[in-house]
DNA sequence: GACCTCGTAGGACGACTGTCCTAGAGCGCC
DNA sequence: GGCGCTCTAGGACAGTCGTCCTACGAGGTC
């Protein structure tokens, strides 16, 4: 198999074990065993975990642009584009509740392992930061923006923590629906 | 020094840790070197490091009974009670921007790890919940105090998610604000 | 002084970690 | 057929992990 397809391949892995299980917590071997290739031969691919991670994140960040897009291309309105940012919490509840957000568990985990690679995860908080500050500033006055934007992402990151703690669907509906009210006192 | 002390020590020790670098980030080592005690002697006071964690669990426990006992001796009110917990994120926002929520962080961690203790940790959020559900209670309607309970319990683990990943005082401040604001619509 | 219990130090144990090296299989190209 | 490149398997390596055992020193009791 070509090197590129194995790389990816490896990340994708990577990607669905260190959301599962938490970065420190998944060993090479664990990424061998999924990916079915033998644990020595990863250097070839990868010269250390942190590449691996970094590689992760990267491809994180692509489809995390990518979705954005799409939330720009399907939603006409700044109100319906930030509704479609709450209710992921709602379309992957079942995620959510078995592993909890993938950005916020990873972003977590590498402060308390004062890991080097924690300012590349948090570019994927400042992602959807600068993102959901676009749509409220299309929303109402510029200057509170950024304050609404963090607002939605705590609301994100509490309901993610609380559903994995709980395992309550009703807990994310109601909350989703408390957001939606909340929401709909911004718009124009 | 007597078996009972030193297992204190051990334990004030653990949590910090815990805390700090999570519980699989912490060794044994880790504890040892900071109670200045031999690695191997711990076998002695605990016999696994689960039986530390459910050491440390059950202190939290504690802690945070008498906590709650204090915040009811000294608020009068039901609404002045809750703020108590609203505004623990401002007043641990030192730690809580260094290492989140105690509790959260612990959750989300040993439900990645499928740790058995998961249940044991759960009992920590629990105890807050039935507290902020009794204080509703008082506040309003009683089929609604539940979910309010939920929702302050959600805000507290969102701003601490995103003040440990932005490190903004700010934020936090406003968050509360917003909160305190929130909760007097339903003040009597 | 002899004894016994409590608490401790130090190290052995097997398993596992991330890292790194080496040999070779497979395959296209000359 | 022979060469060279790409990709892989397998294992060595030093270190750390949680666990567990044994020997011993301190302190009180007879």
């Amino acid at each position: 198999m070509p090197a590129a397809a194995t790389r990816d391949q490896i990340v994708a892995a990577a990607d669905r074990l260190f959301y599962h299980h938490g970065y420190e917590h998944t060993s090479f071997a664990d990424i061998a065993g999924a990916v079915g290739l033998s644990r020595g031969n990863f250097y070839y691919h990868f010269k250390s975990k942190d590449a691996i991670l970094d590689a992760v994140i990267d491809a994180r960040l692509a489809d995390t642009r990518r979705v954005l897009e799409q939330w720009e291309a399907e939603a006409p309105t700044p109100a319906g584009r930030i509704m479609r940012y709450v209710e992921i919490v709602l379309t992957n509840r079942a995620d959510i509740q078995d592993y909890g957000c993938p950005v916020g568990t990873l972003t977590t985990e590498l402060a308390k392992l004062e890991h080097s690679m924690l300012g590349q995860a948090g570019r994927l908080f400042a992602l959807f930061r600068a993102w959901l500050r676009e749509q409220f500033a299309l929303l109402g006055p510029a200057d509170q923006a950024d304050e609404l934007a963090m607002h939605v992402l705590a609301f994100s990151q509490g309901v993610a923590v609380m559903a994995n703690a709980f395992h309550d669907e009703a807990f994310i509906r109601r909350e989703v629906d408390r957001m939606r009210d909340w929401l709909s006192t911004y718009e124009k």
